[in-house]
DNA sequence: CTTGACCTTCCGGTAAGTGGAACCATTAGA
DNA sequence: TCTAATGGTTCCACTTACCGGAAGGTCAAG
């Protein structure tokens, strides 16, 4: 298969999928004339990092989780290892951004948003770290 | 004041105050030698913009936002406009953070984790894309 | 006079690609 | 057969918001 075919087969964009070459994630045969030629396991690998990092995994986890994939001999445990970790840092992401959100509401709720200058966001921003969250 | 000092009362690294200045967002004076000397004014855009990035605006919205600050003629409706937007951004953000930690939590919880190769985790990212969520 | 803390600029790197230029290959149509 | 369209190729620059470090200038203290 060319890259285009793989492309729409994975959904990633023929960029990516050139970028993942480039960093040793795939290594995808060539032809006569330089076209890369994708067979069907390059292009199990390449639904496999999609997926991946839709789960938000970085690029250094999916290297390890391909890895442990394609290993016969692997514990589940190291697996779930990474999925945990990962889990825990968008847990963690998940609250910073709530009281975030939190704090921009407050903000937000108490600006009139008129034509006027006065504004309770900017009085806040303005006004050094002297608060309460 | 040199660079430290500013460092030290407005809670940035002289790194990013020099990031700052580079980006136009301070014009801080200098002295004979060459050392930057900054005065209240500078330490109080300083402080603002550590209070606005720390609330997660981008650098160009704290652009925005730090001329709307100094401009006396400002209407308050292009501050909450920027702040909903951004609010907006960060809403967007948690409910797909909630999303991704769902699937993760499942496929987490589904997973033995022990010296056995069998592991749902992988056999979801390796099953192409032809699930629920 | 030297040591150490502080300042300066500049260069390179980060994550994970995206956009574009310049160029080659393949194929369909006039 | 020429040409245009489409789709490959490489390489370089750009993105965000900085951080680390090198090479070197400045300043106060001992």
């Amino acid at each position: 298969m060319n890259i285009g075919q793989v492309a729409e087969a994975s959904g990633l964009p023929a960029k990516t999928i050139r970028y993942y070459e480039d960093i040793g994630l795939l290594n995808p045969a060539r032809r006569a004339n330089g076209y890369r030629d994708f067979g069907g396991d390059d292009l199990h690998k390449l639904t496999f990092l999609a997926r991946a990092r839709s789960l938000g995994f970085s690029i250094d986890e999916c290297r390890t989780l391909l890895s442990l994939y394609e290993n016969r001999a692997r514990s589940s445990a190291d697996v779930k290892a990474i999925a945990e970790a990962h889990l825990s840092r968008v847990e963690h992401k998940i609250s910073e951004l709530n009281s975030l959100k939190r704090t921009l509401r407050d903000l937000v709720d108490h600006c009139r948003g008129d034509e006027r200058p006065e504004c309770p966001i900017l009085d806040d921003l303005g006004r050094g770290s002297d608060r309460a969250n």
